[in-house]
DNA sequence: CATGCATAACTAGTATACAAGATATTTTAC
DNA sequence: GTAAAATATCTTGTATACTAGTTATGCATG
C-alpha cells in the first residue's frame, strides 16, 4: 500500500509518454471487435461443464492436460482457472492440484435469497415501465418456451427461460442487475442440474413466467413480484434428500 | 465445448493417478494458512488507489512500471489487472494498454438500487433473528463510530461504516451477501469518495444507523428497512451536477 | 508382511523470452 | 512547411523454462 505512496517519477525517460487521463483513440470503435481470447474459450468450456456437472464436484483440473487438449500453453489455461476460481466453482491448492468445488449449502441459500430480491425489484419497475414492445417480446420469449416445451429441447428451454429473466430485468431498466443475477445463477444452477429432473417442470415454468407477464400487463406490480417469487421458491433447497445421496458433491460447514 | 465430451483416457500413463474426487487431504488443515500470494497484493494495492482515486479515471497503468516497483515479474501483476479488469475498474486495450476504467454512470445507477435490495433483507432478517448478543455487537460499532467521527478519521470510521453493515447482514444469517454487497460496493465508493465531502457526513451517518438498529431492537422490520433505505437513498446521484466539473472521470453511454 | 523413509514424479507459482499489434517519433517526398 | 510513409519503441498476449512444495511410489528395514 505505502508502494502506491510514491507515485513514480517518469523523467528518466525522454520519450514522451501517452499523456494521463487518455485511453487510445481507436478504443470506441475497437469496442465492437469480438476478439474472444484464448482464455476466455477454456473458462466458458470448463465453467459450462462443471455447472452441466459433466464436471462433477471434487474431479481435478489438470492444466497440463488441458493445455494438450486445447493446443494452447499454460497462460491462458491459468487464466481461466483463477476466473473460475473467484467465482467458487474450483478449489486451488498451491503445488497440489485443482479440483471442481463441491458445492457450498450454505452460500446456495443465500445465492437463492439474493436472487429473490434482485429479481423482485426488476419485476416490479419492468411492470411499472415496460413498453408495448417490451411486453410482446417477452410473450414471444414464452410462446417460444411452449414450443420448445413441447419439442424436448432441454438446452434450448433452459436459454429461453434465462432470456425471459433478462428479458425482464432489461424491460425495468436494469440490465446490469441481470447480470449479477447470471454471476449468482452459476452456484444454483449446478444444484438444479444434479437435483432436478428437468421432465415435468417445463410446463410448470412455462405458466409461472405467463402469470408473471400477465401481472405486468395488468400493471399489478405486487402481483408480479408475487408471481415471481413463488416461480424462483420451486428452487428452494431440501438439502436433506440430498445429504446422503451424494455426500461427496456438498460442502457442508461455512468456508 | 465438445472437447470436453470425451473424457481424458489415462491409460497411457501406468503411473497411478489420485482418485477423482478426492482432494489432497491436508486440504483443510491448510486453510489456515494465509499464504498471499503476490498478485493478491498488488491486486489490493490497486484496488485500494483506485476506489481512493488516487489512481484517477483515465490513468494508464503499465504492467513494466509495477513489476518495476514490487520487484515481481509480469505474471502476478498481470493477474492482479486481469481481476481488476473483471470488476470493471480498469480497462485493457490488448496490446496497447492499460488505464483506470471511467465510472460508468448507467452501472452506478443500478448498484444503488441493487445493494439497496439486498441489504433490505438483510436488515429485514436480521430483525426477525439477531441474538442480543449481535445486537450489543452492533451498538458497540456505532459506539466505535461515534469516537472515530469525533477524532475525525475518515478511513478507520469508513471502515466501521462497513463493519456495521457487515454485522447487518451477519445478524440476519447473509454473510454471503455481504460479500456481494462488497463487489457492488466498490464502484459505487470510488464514485462516493469523488464526490461527496466526507466531513459533515460522517455524524449523520452515525444518526443513520443508530436509527436502523433501534427499529431492529424493537422488532420493527418495516422500520429498520425504511431507516436503511433511507441511509443508503443518500448515495444517490446527482450526476448532472458532476458532468461539467469531471467530464473525463465518468462514461455516460451505456457500454 | 507391515511400516517408515528416501526418492521420483507431478503440481501450481513465478520468471523470462518471444510474438503481434498499436502508438509515437522520425524521416522523406513534395 | 506540411503531410504521409517508414521506423522505432512502446504495449499486452502467449509460450516456455524454472522453482518450490506436495503426493505417490518403491525400497529398505524390522
Amino acid at each position: 500500500m505505502a508502494v502506491l505512496d510514491k507515485r513514480p517519477s517518469a523523467e528518466m525517460k525522454v520519450r514522451k509518454q501517452r499523456a494521463p487521463n487518455s485511453p487510445p483513440r481507436g478504443a470506441p470503435d475497437r469496442h465492437a471487435k469480438k476478439a474472444m481470447r484464448n482464455s476466455e474459450i477454456v473458462y466458458r468450456d470448463l465453467r459450462d461443464a462443471i455447472v452441466n456437472v459433466t464436471l462433477p464436484p471434487g474431479a481435478p483440473l489438470v492444466e497440463k492436460e488441458i493445455t494438450e487438449r486445447y493446443g494452447i500453453s499454460r497462460t491462458p489455461v491459468r487464466e481461466a482457472m483463477l476466473k473460475l476460481a473467484e467465482e467458487r466453482l474450483v478449489d486451488v491448492f498451491p503445488k497440489s492440484g485443482t479440483f471442481v468445488a463441491r458445492i457450498p449449502v450454505a452460500v446456495l441459500q443465500e445465492a437463492i435469497v439474493a436472487r429473490r430480491a434482485l429479481e423482485e425489484v426488476c419485476v416490479r419497475e419492468a411492470t411499472a415501465k415496460a413498453t408495448k414492445s417490451q411486453l410482446m417480446q417477452l410473450q414471444a420469449v414464452i410462446q417460444r418456451e411452449r414450443e420448445l416445451c413441447a419439442a424436448g429441447d432441454e438446452q434450448a428451454f433452459h436459454d429461453a427461460d434465462n432470456a425471459f429473466h433478462a428479458g425482464v430485468a432489461a424491460a425495468g431498466g436494469y440490465p446490469g442487475i441481470w447480470t449479477m443475477i447470471e454471476k449468482i445463477r452459476l452456484q444454483v444452477e449446478r444444484y438444479r442440474r444434479l437435483t432436478l429432473p428437468q421432465k415435468g417442470r417445463m410446463k410448470l415454468i412455462v405458466a409461472e413466467h405467463a402469470a408473471v407477464l400477465d401481472a405486468m400487463e395488468h400493471g399489478d406490480a405486487d402481483a408480479a413480484v408475487e408471481a415471481m417469487n413463488s416461480h424462483l421458491n420451486k428452487l428452494q433447497i431440501d438439502i436433506e434428500t440430498f445429504r446422503d445421496l451424494w455426500p461427496d458433491y456438498f460442502l457442508f460447514d461455512k468456508k
